[in-house]
DNA sequence: TTTTTACTGAACCATTTAGTTGACTATATA
DNA sequence: TATATAGTCAACTAAATGGTTCAGTAAAAA
């Protein structure tokens, strides 16, 4: 799947899953988005477009401002390709929590 | 989070994606990871430093080959920064069934 | 109408990334 | 011992990334 490419690209930046944090408490404005990081707004309005482009967020344009809101889809993606493992780190963290407590401590080596 | 960083970088390449999913099926030695790939040993043996230093993965130096094999930590991890989101997008598809069925057609708009 | 606000776009820069090649080390095997 | 195997390391390249500045446009407010 190339889209979970970026998806992933886009989550593996700070400023941006802080953004998208930010867009849990509700649609904000590019500008209002820019506001808390010591950077430019030009900046922050990249890494909207790199979340935008990932389908990790939506922006509408209205009268002069940008209004972005979450867009669960790629985030969904993302983590149903997670859980294709979760099995894996279930069953690695209960042979570690048996080992730790001697549940079963007939072992090799 | 610097680790989480680390770790969705890790996961937006499809190779290293690949070589996961090979992990999957059991422990694999390097020269076994790079064999499906249309690319140098080294490539790929790059590739598993950057698994390996995001600590998805861990290489055990046995003789003259390197043993890698799934550590389920780091995929735990970003899997848990997901499901920070996932009553948001459960919503967003109750919602949008909602619509498509007409089930609550009261909506502003 | 003038000015401010919100944002865009192009150009630039430094750093990182994903790949290559070629020379090397260390371990098995014949 | 000689040779093949498994992998490392350094140097290089091209492209992508994350930031900047500056000039511009379009909408709202004075």
């Amino acid at each position: 799947m190339k889209n979970l490419d970026a998806t992933f690209a886009a989550l593996s930046d700070e400023t941006r899953r802080a953004i998208l944090a930010r867009l849990m408490e509700g649609e904000a404005r590019l500008s209002d988005l820019a506001a808390p990081f010591d950077m430019t707004q030009t900046a922050v309005t990249k890494h909207v477009r790199v979340l935008s482009d990932a389908g990790l967020l939506v922006v509408e344009k209205r009268g002069r401002t940008r209004h972005c809101r979450l867009n669960a889809r790629a985030m969904k993606e993302a983590s149903d390709w997670l859980s294709d493992y979760q099995s894996f780190w279930t069953q690695q963290f209960d042979n570690l929590a048996q080992h730790l407590t001697g549940s079963r401590t007939r072992r090799s080596k």
